[in-house]
DNA sequence: CTTGGTGCAAACATTTTGCAGCACA
DNA sequence: TGTGCTGCAAAATGTTTGCACCAAG
């Protein structure tokens, strides 16, 4: 059900690796200019969502999320994992990705990361992938129709050969 | 909130244009072929929703399918609409298509027309498409990874200009 | 004090399921 | 007479909201 099978997370003891660094600083940071410009404050509990979210550094899952989270010592609820979940995509840090059948997942979004998926039917893996092809090819369609492209979803579907 | 916000369907009066008879013969008989196969029933109720779900002719929520279907004389239970959309999901004449932040979606599926969307982020039109180089762009990208693509999903969002 | 944040539980919306009765072979 | 089908209502799921209390400026 969840991206890659439960494989272990990295451990929050750990020290975060050199290309960790440059994204959490940035990422924090945006959050916390987002909280602020509104009036509203990076709490400990917002921190360590935003946290965990890095470490799946991927999609995820509230539910996993949430399961995550509870490991930690800072009890955090489920209202405010859902609270936060919007602030974050408010910020622009994470953004929804829906599959079939299942509940929502969420996509850490590093500035203009890619957005294109690869999910293997067969494992459940999600991999991103760069399609810089369909920014000219949506372009183009919306050209057809006299619209702008603001945006698009492309995933793949593959199984295992 | 609805794909073409409450477009008028084509009344049930109307004898069906041409290309619909097309359409309409060939999956009444797919969905009659897979219900026997499993020794279901064609029944009135079935009839009736795969009869709603042709005249939608596109994308459709079950809100506005089980809508729909009020306005006509034989009155079906949302159980019923829910059961029978399982089925036809299972006979391949519709499949479920998702967006941000809302109820399902599902979308007429006849033989291998195009599964590619545009959708209208300020009017919340859904408009098919087709892209055929995603065909070959998927196939590459597995071909890269050593997998077999089976299916994609491509959305694009836009707006007027 | 005032503002915002939290947890909890209740509310919500959508979808699924259990069950009693119905219809047809 | 058994099998599947239906409607209804209850349950299940995922998400949001109302509220009382807490914390920091």
């Amino acid at each position: 059900m969840s991206p890659g099978s439960k494989q272990p997370l990295p451990s929050r003891d750990e020290p975060p690796a050199a290309e960790d660094l440059e994204i959490i600083e940035p990422l924090c940071s945006v959050f916390r200019r987002k909280l602020k410009s509104e009036g509203l404050k990076y709490t400990p509990e917002r921190a360590h969502i935003l946290d965990s979210v890095i470490r799946f550094d991927g999609i995820f899952e509230v539910e996993r999320l949430i399961e995550e989270l509870r490991k930690g010592p800072l009890r955090v609820s489920k209202a405010t994992v859902y609270r936060t979940i919007r602030l974050l995509q408010e910020a622009g840090i994470i953004q929804r990705v829906l599959f079939d059948q299942e509940q929502s997942h969420y996509q850490l979004v590093y500035g203009s990361k890619p957005s294109d998926l690869l999910i293997r039917v067969d494992t459940r893996q999600i991999i991103p992938i760069d399609v810089p092809e369909l920014v000219a090819i949506r372009a183009a369609l919306c050209e057809r129709l006299g619209l702008e492209a603001k945006g698009h979803r492309f995933q793949v579907f593959a199984i295992g050969r």
